[in-house]
DNA sequence: TTGACATATTCCCATATGAGAATATATTGA
DNA sequence: TCAATATATTCTCATATGGGAATATGTCAA
């Protein structure tokens, strides 16, 4: 097998950083491409495709109007990688507060 | 540029599926080498390289006892994509609660 | 209809990937 | 020292990627 495509998840389309770069701006409010073009640093092509793998997965939507295509993002698709990470929270929970007792500890033993 | 590599940060490194499912399975414990093979349905090289992958990214640590490799999950790798997936849920509630009023307003038409 | 603008698609290229197979490198025990 | 076991590395292959450039498609306005 291949690596998995950009397009088959969320997980994947979110590994791109410059497609994280869009979210983050899309973040803030709905975008025409070429306001989007505008923010970042590469062609309106290139643009055009990273929008084309987030709407495949569902991560954005798009509105028309007259020439201009608004993109905004679908937040609710972000949720699976959410949760997921959430599943992982226990342990550095656990992880930060070992952290914080030998901190306590060893501040105790410098009194 | 090309394809971001998947040992550029974590992001890139749980895209891969079964990156994600080795990190699911030490998620209850920590394990061997040979427990994970088991454990997943790949060769002991791809393993091996996955491995090597998640390692790479601090999303693993190993501990030596004899012959065996005890890899465990380093939980704190985690949490960038969790605070990232984070910035986006207040995005998601407010998309939530158009869907219950939305809801809730046709359940009063019906009645 | 034509030209201007906005966006999408296609083409080409260099590159890293993941898979399995084979091999190399520990480490242990006899 | 040698065989057995555990793990890592190397090799080859097929493949999808992201980038930019060029081009196609769509929409408006005159």
């Amino acid at each position: 097998m291949t690596r998995a495509a950009t397009t088959s998840d969320a997980f994947n389309a979110v590994a791109e950083p410059r497609r994280r770069d869009i979210l983050n701006y899309l973040a803030m409010q709905e975008r025409s491409v070429t306001e989007i073009v505008d923010a970042m640093e590469i062609e309106q092509s290139s643009v055009s495709k990273h929008l084309k793998v987030l709407k495949g997965v569902g991560l954005v939507e798009v509105r028309r109007e007259g020439r201009l295509m608004f993109y905004h993002v679908n937040a609710m698709a972000i949720r699976p990688l959410h949760e997921w990470t959430s599943t992982f929270e226990r342990l550095w929970r656990h992880q930060l507060l070992r952290i914080k007792e030998r901190a306590e500890a060893i501040h105790r033993q410098k009194q």
